[in-house]
RNA sequence: GGGCUUGUAGCUCAGCCGGUUAGAGCGCCACUCUGAUAAAGUGGAGGUCGAUAGUUCGAGUCUAUCCAGGCCCA
């Protein structure tokens, strides 16, 4: 039996330890609160930055800027934590980096929110109210919501230099898209385009298509019509024709039929219809009774004449003569009736097609959606408004076939989520077709983290369209394009010098002022074509120009060459993936591509979204977003941070507390008690760090000391690989499972250790290690969480080494000592884990408590590397599972059950196809014939074949006498009979237990020594008096008496192993 | 219709280069410990790895097809 000696104090951390004492329950939410004070009365964020500002090797990180337009979300907090973990890597490995920031808050959204509170319903709200006075609404709220984040993010532990955020509004962002403008207009990009397109009638403002492809499609149940679109010469025949925007009929020009789909001639009610054949069914449904009169291809329909719906209108005028029948192969068979009503004014692919065919071309709507003059009736009135007149219109012309509620989805304003109209509009555009194989030979040319990425920008890149870049807004960057309403000549400028040497008017009014409407827009200049004098076009422009030039901007590509060829490209960049490949990354491949054929950063990591607990998206609606403050005050900022970086980038987060919760339990807390039970026994025994290093105490080590600085060292080098290839996730699952060894083997079995009250080399030996594992996993912690690991280096390094820095996140990156890296050593101990793990099963499957001593186990392993290691983990599986021995299961006679198994990975390369044969062989044959000629190191004979001893893996299970466990391959059999001897050493240790139990009850201190009565059947006295020693040295006993305690004694009545003994206490002397 | 992606235990998810009998956490059940303890530990139950075919001595892993979900594009 082992014995021990119990530490001397039992409170932690009594004053005049080196280390201040550590509570084992803490408040980590005011641990988080008190260091970042102190990070703030020290100055050490600056500190930090200024670690590395001369080193050579330099990070250079790009920051996608976050949009200032409200306070930052706990999905806001996921991404920034990648950020601020990478930087802080990258810091202590020693390199140069920038900190920047940034903030995006130029656009629509802003406009729409500001809007929101002044009570805007319009455009014509924000006229009224004077664009200057709106835009510098805008821009005070942009900066109110920067400063919000920026506080919110320190909240965060996020080190950035704080008073160098960039601003996408400011001055030289937007000079440096002018910049690029000018560089696109030189090679003859820049147009002026006809679209048709998406348009929010209430933002007056076209949608791109990254805007609308986005977030811009909601399922909405509409109004579907069917209707008559009547031949002309043909008496009572009709095409029917259906439409799911019936304010579009009164723009109809045309219909479409596929050529090669088959269509039908059927009567119906007494009418003759045509329509498509796979869509019959719909008359079937609406109205009974149909007769197919003849089938025919649609190209026999094509050049037909008809009558429109809306022909009495005076803007049908050019158009009523033109309604005829098209062939158009995009004409599908799943829905309507196969023959499509076509607006060229008021649709994209109708556009289009009505381009081809040369039609009119009917533009009904103003930009607010109301019909423009020349619609009689509709004029006037809102496309939101009309359609039940529509329908009552087309009912009085007798044209109307049915009205169908139709669910679908449906595209609206992605910011006010108003129903999109098509419009015909003149809009700037940036024609893409020279860009996009130098875009997509720089998006090859990139990293991407994970690796599908690069398929989904490529995939992006193949089918982008030219890049709309304007918008009829006022809040935004002023393109600086000057088309001339004399000759059409086109001028963009290209920088604020080259305007102002342009400019013959307004420059006076300008000057001062950001280059923002209104103000910009008093500039007046030349024509380079005609010399008129000529205006800034109105439109602002597109925001991923803002953000898409940041590669440029904030690296003074205009103004310090120098600099910019230091930290560009960058090395990394990271931002959410869902949205950006058409966005961000995009924006900023584009502008790199077009400006230095190249890719703006090496890297781009990227990763899902957040969802709520249960898996759902997040929404303020449902109540179940979470704010980032709450979360932040409720869980603490380091478990949040655990928790983002724990977590699988490439797939959805499931964000909450009760994670939080698990986050909390399952690591933070075991940690802590580590670092506590360190800090008191240090203290106990005011051990001195310096001896850490002493050769005197490493030279001593233990096998378990050894083992764990091992695995320590192993676990530095993976987290190393890991972080420097972006796979924090990998860095998290190593660090947990390190965390579980040291708390759950290494601290557990050296606690005893600890408690000696001499100071022996063993002890000194455990001290230094364990001191050395915490110190180190503070600094690969201090990435991840800033605070814990601040708190815990403080405390262990700074506080007692003079020449320590003052801060975790001013120390250096760990680097391994491959010296101390035992793979054997690892690996044995792994085994011993494993096997202890199947001894305890067995001990389970027969009731036989760890408590009680048994025998013998028996284990097996798997191979002859395993077998070597028994030897060397005997005591640990002995003090395990407490039993007397050891052995090796193939050294035992009379095994019940033998089993052979090729040893696929030696058997396989060697005899390939023969492998069936040998297995069939091998399963035919004798086991313990097998096992006993392998187990004895002779070739096996099998037919024709003659295989080496390791060459098959031998298994027991079920021995006579033992309990066993059996997993994957591994064995474990403890014996279960019980020698009188061992009996009594179970009641012995079971008794042990509990008058420990009752020296707590009676409120006895750890080192108090006491006086011991037991009252018992002979049975249970005789083991105890042939063990007495053992007991009082375990209880610290002075004396042990066999019969009644003294009224002064603490007495309680137990159980020992069904039989009652009554004990009782009393502090000795 | 095209691209990407996912499908592994009741739930959430790992699973590297193909290698012996597929793992974790949560939840559930049982037990243990109680001087690291607002705890924790141990054990158990629970899986034909979406389906089929193929490649291979060997497939959760590679290939193809299909099914189902997600995102995106037409």
């Amino acid at each position: 039996m082992t014995t021990t000696d119990r530490p001397a104090r039992s409170d932690s951390g009594e004053p005049g330890g080196r280390f201040a004492p550590v509570d084992s329950r803490v408040d980590f939410v005011a641990m988080e609160q008190d260091t970042l004070k102190w990070w703030n009365d020290n100055d050490m964020n600056a500190r930090y930055r200024a670690k590395n500002e001369n080193a050579e090797k330099r990070f250079s990180f790009i920051d996608g800027p976050i949009t200032a337009n409200n306070p930052m979300g706990v999905h806001h907090a996921w991404g920034r934590t990648y950020k601020d973990l990478f930087l802080r890597f990258r810091n202590m490995q020693g390199y140069r980096q920038r900190f920047q920031n940034g903030f995006d808050g130029q656009g629509l959204w802003v406009e729409v929110e500001v809007e929101k509170d002044l009570g805007f319903k319009s455009k014509h709200d924000i006229e009224d109210y004077g664009i200057g006075r709106f835009v510098e609404e805008c821009k005070a709220r942009v900066e109110r919501f920067a400063g919000i984040i920026s506080d919110q993010s320190t909240r965060l532990a996020m080190w950035m230099d704080w008073d160098d955020s960039y601003h996408t509004m400011a001055d030289d962002n937007n000079y440096a898209i002018w910049q690029f403008l000018k560089s696109c207009h030189e090679r003859g990009w820049i147009y002026e385009g006809r679209d048709s397109m998406p348009w929010c009638p209430r933002c007056g403002t076209g949608l791109s298509q990254h805007e609308i492809v986005t977030e811009g499609y909601q399922e909405i149940t509409h109004n579907s019509v069917y209707l008559k679109f009547p031949l002309v010469d043909r008496e009572n025949e009709s095409l029917l024709v259906w439409t799911t925007t019936p304010w579009t009929l009164a723009a109809n020009v045309a219909a479409a039929v596929h050529p090669e789909n088959t269509y039908v001639k059927v009567r119906n009610n007494g009418e003759i219809f045509y329509l498509g054949k796979e869509l019959l069914n719909v008359l079937n449904v609406l109205n009974g009774d149909v007769d197919v009169l003849k089938e025919l291809p649609g190209s026999k329909l094509v050049g037909l004449k008809y009558r429109g719906p809306f022909d009495e209108l005076p803007a049908q005028a050019e158009a009523r003569e033109a309604h005829r029948v098209l062939e158009w192969d995009d004409v599908g068979e799943d829905e309507g009736t196969g023959i499509v009503h076509i607006a060229p004014g008021a649709g994209a692919e109708d556009f289009q097609l009505g381009n081809e065919h040369g039609l009119p071309i009917i533009a009904p709507l103003t930009e607010d959606g109301d019909y423009i003059d020349g619609f009689d009736w509709l004029s006037g009135r809102n496309v939101s408004e009309v359609n039940d007149d529509i329908f009552k219109s087309l009912e009085d012309k007798g044209v109307l076939y049915s009205i169908v509620p139709y669910k679908h989805r449906y595209p609206v304003c992605w910011r006010c989520n108003t129903e999109l109209v098509f419009r015909l509009v003149d809009e700037w555009f940036i024609g893409m077709d020279d860009l996009r194989e130098p875009m997509k030979d720089a998006t090859r040319s990139i990293n991407w983290v994970p690796s599908f990425g690069r398929d989904r920008e490529l995939e992006w890149l193949d089918n982008m369209h030219d890049w709309m870049i304007s918008k009829k807004r006022y809040w935004g960057l002023a393109l600086p394009i000057y088309k001339c309403q004399g000759c059409d000549n086109v001028d963009v400028m290209g920088s604020e010098a080259e305007l102002k040497e342009r400019a013959i008017e307004g420059w006076d009014q300008f000057e001062g002022h950001s280059p923002h409407r209104p103000w910009i827009d008093a500039v007046k200049i030349a024509c380079s074509g005609c010399g008129e004098t000529v205006s800034r076009i109105p439109d602002v422009g597109n925001p991923w120009l803002d953000a898409g030039i940041v590669s440029f901007s904030t690296l003074k590509y205009g103004s310090d060459v120098g600099y910019w060829k230091d930290w560009f490209p960058a090395d990394w960049i990271s931002e959410s993936f869902p949205g950006q490949f058409r966005n961000w990354f995009y924006s900023l491949i584009a502008m790199s591509a077009a400006l230095e054929d190249t890719a703006p950063t090496k890297a781009v990591f990227s990763y899902a979204l957040m969802r709520d607990e249960a898996g759902e998206e997040m929404h303020k609606s449902r109540g179940n977003a979470i704010w980032f403050e709450d979360a932040a005050d409720k869980m603490g900022v380091d478990t949040m941070r655990w928790l983002y970086t724990r977590q699988n980038p490439s797939s959805n987060l499931n964000f909450g507390y009760g994670p939080g919760d698990e986050v909390r339990r399952q690591f933070i807390i075991p940690l802590w008690n580590v670092y506590s039970f360190f800090v008191t026994y240090a203290n106990l025994d005011a051990w001195d760090p310096a001896a850490a290093d002493d050769p005197a105490v490493t030279g001593e080590r233990s096998d378990l000391d050894r083992w764990l600085l091992s695995e320590l060292n192993r676990l530095v080098g993976r987290v190393t690989e890991y972080l420097e290839t972006w796979r924090p996730m990998e860095t998290m699952r190593t660090i947990e499972e390190f965390i579980d060894g040291l708390s759950n083997w290494y601290v557990r079995r050296s606690r005893r250790r600890f408690w000696r009250s001499e100071s022996d080399a063993d002890k000194q030996s455990a001290y230094a290690t364990l001191y050395t594992a915490l110190t180190t996993l503070t600094r690969l912690l201090a990435p991840i969480t800033p605070f814990l690991s601040e708190e815990m280096y403080r405390n262990l390094v700074t506080r007692v080494d003079g020449n320590a820095p003052d801060s975790v996140h001013l120390s250096d990156w760990p680097v391994v000592d491959e010296s101390a890296v035992d793979d054997d050593l690892s690996d044995s101990v792994n085994l011993a884990r494993r096997l202890a793990s199947l001894g305890r099963s067995a001990r389970a499957s027969s009731r036989l408590k760890v408590r009680q001593p048994l025998a013998e186990l028996l284990v097996d392993v798997r191979t002859d590397r395993e077998r070597s290691f028994l030897p060397l983990i005997e005591s640990q599986l002995k003090e395990e599972l407490n039993v007397k021995a050891v052995s090796d299961a193939r050294g035992q006679g009379g095994l019940l059950s033998v089993s052979v198994k090729p040893n696929l990975p030696v058997l396989g390369p060697k005899y390939g196809r023969d492998m069936q044969t040998i297995r069939g062989a091998l399963e035919a044959a004798d086991p313990v014939e097998l096992a006993t000629a392998s187990e004895r190191g002779e070739q096996i004979s099998l037919g024709e074949f003659t295989l080496e001893p390791d060459e098959i893996l031998v298994e027991h299970a079920g021995l006579e006498g033992f309990a066993v466990a059996v997993d994957a391959g591994y064995a474990a059999g403890v014996r279960t009979d019980l020698t009188p001897e061992l009996e009594a050493e179970g009641t012995v240790r079971e008794l042990v237990h509990h008058v420990q139990n009752l020296r707590k009850s009676a409120g006895f201190e750890i080192s108090d020594r006491i006086d011991l009565y037991v009252e018992a059947s002979d049975e249970m006295i005789a083991p105890l008096r042939a063990h007495e020693t053992y007991v009082r040295i375990e209880t610290l006993a002075d004396t042990v008496s066999y019969g009644k305690a003294p009224a002064s004694a603490h007495v309680e009545d137990t159980d020992v192993n069904g039989a009652v003994a009554r004990l009782g206490v009393s502090k000795s002397r």
